[in-house]
DNA sequence: CTCGAACTTCGACTTAACTGGAGGTCATGG
DNA sequence: CCATGACCTCCAGTTAAGTCGAAGTTCGAG
């Protein structure tokens, strides 16, 4: 039963374990977003990671933003813009902020409508969904749209 | 040169090319997307596909969908409750968009959860992200993230 | 009737995002 | 000081969502 004591040996660095469980993130996964650039650690002499706590805000971040589909890509870039330790400047913030903005709203946007247009054809009656908002711009949407393989040039502006 | 006549045959049915085109996507996604059951088609005496203009719509459907972070296992079970030719009823209707509205308005919940939090540091100047609501339920998210391989049985209620 | 574009199936390959196991090292209560 | 559990690296396997190519068939303008 030994256990690494509660009283948290420096307060501020946290282990692998006590991160896995308070993120709810698997330790795999957090050694696997390492690897990725999404988090960084320390070590300890013995080559232990210790985290400092921000990255749970991290972590919390990632997993909001692959939630509402984004790739882990697209969010390692962002956050490449901050430093690991240490605030970053507010240019960098303003910068990172004003790209996701404009892809954020635009998620939002997408998920409204989905959302209402189910809601309307309810509503309506049409129970076709002919004459729905989203279904109607058929031809146009694709532009490019979801999948695993790289179809288009990975970044290409925005994310 | 010799091409499908733009006169198509049949108006109301479109070949998988056409519907490639218009759609935006790949004729080899569109036979993945039948597999996967998320749509059908009929088959000319030579077997060959044809698309009744209704598919469009529901590709739309289902790339917006994608879009905003939902599986293709999600989709299909949504669009199954629909009959893949002509109308489906209004309580057919009713059930599916009751489990989406949820869903959908927890992410969109979230994204703008995701956004606020971003505008909001640049605009208080917390420049660590400290005090910004997204960030504040760090141990009581995660529950179940997303990830390619099932660890959660695949349905259980939700979408 | 012919010819090329568009279609068919099928199976292997790729990418992203994990997951799991083998084999070894670190840390700490007893 | 030693056992045990938490940690380490590396590498292979899995799932989702496509993507590609080979080899053969259908369609329809000329």
């Amino acid at each position: 039963m030994a256990k690494l004591g509660d009283v948290t040996a420096l307060a501020h660095h946290l282990t692998i374990g006590q991160v896995a469980e308070r993120s709810g993130v698997p330790h795999t996964t957090l050694r696997f977003y390492e690897d990725r650039g999404l988090i960084s650690a320390e070590r300890t002499t013995g080559n232990q990671r210790r985290y400092p706590r921000a990255t749970l805000r991290r972590i919390a971040f990632i997993r909001s933003a692959q939630r509402v589909g984004l790739s882990l890509d697209d969010i390692a870039e962002a956050l490449s813009t901050l430093p690991a330790h240490g605030a970053p400047t507010k240019a960098d913030w303003t910068k990172l902020s004003k790209r996701w903005r404009n892809e954020l709203d635009t998620r939002i946007d997408a998920l409204q409508r989905l959302r209402d247009s189910l809601t309307g054809c309810i509503g309506c009656g049409c129970l076709s969904l002919r004459a729905c908002g989203l279904f109607n711009h058929e031809d146009q949407l694709a532009e490019y749209g979801p999948g695993a393989p790289k179809l288009k040039a990975a970044s290409e502006g925005g994310i």
